[in-house]
RNA sequence: GGAGAGGUGGCCGAGCGGUUGAAGGCGCCGGUCUUGAAAACCGGUAUGCGCGCAAGCGUAUCGUGGGUUCGAAUCCCACCCUCUCCGCCA
């Protein structure tokens, strides 16, 4: 949510971080939050005066009602008349309080400075580790592997509710749940992050707090009856958590990680990089969210990306960090590093972690603030996440780069314990 | 889903339609006392918005949203949530 005193006092501030992001149709948003919010305050400073009238005559009034026993008429009359007229200049209020309201949802965060400028073509690379695996006609694609390993059955998975939805099957449901599980030990184990098993569907209200609504209500998958919303990621129940609540500022950094299904409609992605697991509507994710003091995000920010990075190299998995470009950064986000795996079969660098820092954007949209010492005022805090990190892809790049001459895929040591076998074979016979 | 009870400040808990942002207690912060601590005593202790350099002033908030009234924490309506019992159920 935009500061509205920010862009009051520093508009031109806000206009220029704004317009990095390249979207045109923000300025006349601004210029109408501008105008509705000078509006706003006129009716206030006359509506608050108004009511302190009322006051004082109704403390006035009731003295006079304990000496005579009732109020002159006319004096009701007086009195009548101020309160209609708080009524109505109160229901313009609200009106535009509203629309206020409405409009200051779809201005997205501003970007922090040290972004590179433009569209996703400007992404930098910011390190890489490992080598990726050198180009070879003889490596398949996941989609190949996985379904001779009778790992996954797509085809089966779209019978029952249509492409995109993976149905997981005998090696494969464990390789899922093994990884799931290695990832949840890593982090609360080694990263301090408590664990926390979130409702997977959430009120509007929920949504529009980490910022998916309103604006991108489309992408995710709805409730009819009750007007629920399918999770598209745990960040949105986790962060959610301590909405509407002041923190106690010792307890400050707060780290959760959690495992949810996540749900994405990927309205408008159709065709593009959608074969195998590239890109489906149902997929499992461990999600790290923490909540920090402003002044700890940057440094908690490149900490959080590394907690990330770790599932990856304790995988054995080559993968780059790239920084987000201002066009390319999400609409909630200030800063975000992609984490990138190489996948040699499909042949590409596969996302599989979006690690962000959110500042006050969700923070100032959920309320969530925290009290730097005793007696002092409250705060935002600053909202940070990443995936740590999402299960199709980091599959796909496990097959991809572990299959071996003879059709097997070795399973890196770290997770052997998890999934029960060093490799995955094809499966004799029996089964389907 | 049905029946009943209830939702007041960080917590417990009072509250008559009229100076109630709200008694009292606990907790917390500061102080006095003490070698130190405890106890005791004194003082302070919500949040949003608006105006103001600030001190501060105004305003709103007693689950949420409407309404009645000159005036609502107190009355009315709707909704939400919690608890108890019944039904159903992993």
């Amino acid at each position: 949510m935009i500061d509205l005193k920010l862009l009051r006092s520093a508009p031109g501030q806000v206009r220029a971080a704004l317009g990095r992001r390249g979207d045109p149709g923000l300025t006349r948003l601004l210029d109408e939050l501008e105008a509705l919010d000078m509006k706003r305050r006129a009716l206030t400073a006359q509506l608050d005066q108004l009511k302190a009238e009322r006051n004082d005559s109704a403390k006035a009034d009731a003295a006079l009602i304990k000496q005579h026993g009732k109020l002159p008429t006319d004096v009701v009359d007086q009195r009548k008349q101020l309160g209609q007229r708080i009524t109505q200049l109160e229901s313009e209020q609200r009106n535009i309080e509203s629309v206020l309201d409405a409009k200051a949802l779809f201005v997205p965060n501003l970007p922090l400075p040290e972004l590179p400028d433009g569209d996703a073509a400007h992404n930098r690379v910011v390190r890489s580790w490992g080598t990726p695996r050198p180009a070879d006609p003889a490596l398949q694609p996941h989609w190949v592997l996985g379904e001779r390993l009778g790992l996954f059955d797509l085809a089966r998975g779209a019978k029952l509710s249509g492409s995109g939805f993976p149905l997981f099957m005998g090696a494969g449901a464990r390789l899922a749940r093994g990884l799931v599980n290695f990832m949840l030990d890593l982090h609360t184990r080694e990263h301090g992050y408590t664990e926390v098993e979130p409702p997977f569907l959430v009120k509007r209200e929920t949504m529009q707090g980490t910022g998916q609504v309103p604006k991108f209500e489309d992408d995710a998958y709805k409730t009819v009856p009750d007007d629920l919303f399918l999770i598209p990621t745990a960040e949105v129940p986790v962060t959610n958590i301590h909405g509407d609540e002041i923190l106690d500022g010792a307890r400050l950094p707060l780290s959760y990680c959690a495992y949810s299904p996540c749900f994405r409609r990927e309205a408008g992605a159709a065709g593009k990089d959608t074969r195998g697991l590239l890109r489906v509507h149902q997929f499992d994710k461990v999600e790290l969210v923490r909540f920090v003091r402003p002044a700890d995000s940057p440094a908690e920010h490149e900490r959080l990306t590394t907690h990330a990075e770790v599932v990856l190299q304790r995988l054995e998995l080559p993968y780059r960090v790239v920084l987000l470009a201002t066009g390319d950064v999400g609409f909630a986000s200030a800063k975000t590093y992609d984490l990138e795996v190489w996948a040699p079969g499909a042949k590409q660098w596969l996302e599989v972690s979006s690690a962000s820092t959110f500042t006050d954007f969700q923070a100032r949209r959920a309320g969530i603030r925290f009290r730097p010492k005793a007696g002092e005022k409250p705060e935002f805090v600053h909202t940070l996440n990443a995936s740590g990190v999402a299960l199709p892809r980091t599959i796909a790049a496990l097959l991809e780069t572990r299959q071996q001459p003879d059709g097997s895929v070795t399973i890196p040591a770290a997770l052997v314990p998890y999934v029960g076998v060093e490799r995955l074979a094809p499966p004799a016979a029996g089964g389907a």
